[in-house]
DNA sequence: CATGAATGAGTCTTCATTCAT
DNA sequence: AATGAATGAAGACTCATTCAT
């Protein structure tokens, strides 16, 4: 009677290796990581991730799956009651969301990149972004029927604008912009956006 | 016994050779894009190519400069009267920086990612952000001037939040959002800021 | 603590391990064969196989000498009383030696390929042929004695010329050609050989 | 104006590697045989030969094609005019194609193989055999007209017969059986078809 | 006895770069 | 100046073999 792999286990090491390719990717990009590297930030060796993942881009499209899955578990929290809470509640969410990819704009860039190849990577993609952009409607939605925000806006034009701000600033910090620069920026135009600036 | 490629004409091939370059790049990237798919373009051998550029990294850099260059000469004009046309200038604003890159948004995206691994680059896209941004925050500083924007906003965080929404959209066109939407993203956030949208 | 594997029961195995394998070496050939394919028919494990056979070659020795056993076990019978029967009794035989290697033609071919740059193989093989040879040589031998056959023939010769044209005739089968006409083939010489075509 | 490589030097260069693969693959056969062995034995580098093979197995196939139109050039003289020159023709005919494959019965047999996962090869080889076979055919005819054989003979099995004949002495070969031997056995057969060995 | 996860040497193939012409 | 044949370093992927369980 000899110990079966479960999947469990199987799974497991899936996970690692798909961490250890999104360090990698981030660092190196896509191209330029060796299967080798991947394999020795788990002192695993070559042979052994292929166990796992059929090709190296096999391997990237199932780090692409296991962010678009993370991300879609995300929901934008709409907990808040007066009309200030808006800014603040900003704020939160950005934080949120940054922590979940923290160091990895890179990936997530090359994914963008990628998916203009890559039919199923686009449609994975682009299906998530259409769920971003969902959730970011209903918000702005249910803060109308409150009457936090006025009822005559391009719903649909704002929410793809915070959706794009949002990556834009991903791609700020890549060529150095500050964390909190970028975090400012977010709350400025939030604030923005809410209160007006014209004069 | 060759005599050197020299003055004008080289400087001709050289744009000729960039411009083959873009393409390439645009369409299948930096890392899978071959030397020889570029010289095919122009007609040309590989070898040739290597008579102005010392490599494919060099001939990339060359277009990195060659865009920053291309994106510091442009200005954000501002000549416009009324409050009104802040938010139609914007329409403006959008179109033609649009029209500028047409097609080279993955250029863009790579040269961002590129830049993590690239001093050189990153300092150059950095400094070419700053001034972006630098310009925006004039543009922003004379509306106050002008009155047609309120004096207590965040100026800074409100320049860094337009770069990166007009950046993020590049992003979103890639997976397949429409010019349309794009553009109607960005004229509702400008609109949005103008007017405001709290209710 | 393993118990050997030894016995009965290791023999048994071992058989079973060599029949998926000529199954497996006859559909891809050595080479391309994998120890994982030839465990999967048997539904063991690669690691159980190594039990059993030391090495992929080893493996490959075996069958060479399994099959060298097996014909060598075949006897030319010769039991027939008419001159008629000669022919007669050339198809009997072609269709005993048929049954006996059926499907296999390819692992008897990949045998021969392999015997040249096996020196144990080669001999074997060698030896084995030298042995049916004998068989043939003896055969003719006794045809001559009965008066079933001219004295003055090169026995030697035509020894070895009805064992090359049993070989070929596989060689033909590889290449499409039918089962029949292979037989149609064999008759046709045998009979011939026995009459004479000269006009 | 730079020289331009004919087509010429091409074909001349191709034709050196086929034949320098010829001898790798008959030395090692086609598996075991490096790309870097085939090349080294021209002096030139591992690229070269992608330069004009796309791959391994592109190039085997073309080595293929080079035997089959090689061989279905050689034609059956049939050139002689006494009944006894039927025999003295038959080893002229062995010693011809004999020179024509010097060395490389193995290729050919790695060929038979090959054919049997490769479509387009088999295609080939099959066609091949049927041209030999037909040529065969068409010379047996040619005796029964000139009255040299027989009328009421199988000249379709017989045809069969010896194609397999001669290949199945490349495998005899293979196997250690001396050249002489293996000639021995060819005209042994020849003869004895013409004269028959009934006693 | 059996397993199958892990290994890593071995190969094919690609492509940036060089250089003789 | 231009060419494109040649190079060879680099890297993805395979699979025979090992060994801890």
């Amino acid at each position: 009677m000899c110990p079966k792999v479960t999947g469990q286990y199987k799974t497991e090491i899936k996970e690692k290796i798909i961490q250890a390719a999104i360090e990698s990717f981030a660092q190196t990009g896509f191209d330029r990581t060796k299967m080798e590297d991947i394999a020795k930030r788990l002192d695993l060796s070559k042979g052994t991730i292929y166990l796992y993942f059929a090709s190296k881009e096999d391997l990237f499209l199932a780090i692409c799956e296991h962010y678009l899955k993370f991300l879609k578990e995300q929901q934008l929290s709409t907990i808040f009651t007066r009309k200030e809470d808006v800014v603040l509640y900003a704020e939160h969410f950005y934080e949120n969301f940054r922590k979940l990819e923290r160091g990895n704009d890179r990936v997530m860039l090359e994914m963008v990149v990628e998916s203009t190849r890559n039919q199923k990577l686009r449609k994975g993609m682009y299906e998530h972004r259409l769920k971003v952009y969902d959730n970011v409607v209903e918000h702005l939605s249910k803060q109308i029927e409150r009457g936090f925000i006025k009822k005559d806006i391009d719903v649909n034009g704002l929410a793809s604008a915070f959706v794009a701000l949002y990556d834009g600033l991903a791609a700020s910090r890549m060529l150095g912009i500050s964390e909190a620069q970028s975090k400012k920026a977010w709350v400025a135009m939030v604030r923005a956006v809410m209160a007006g600036i014209g004069g």
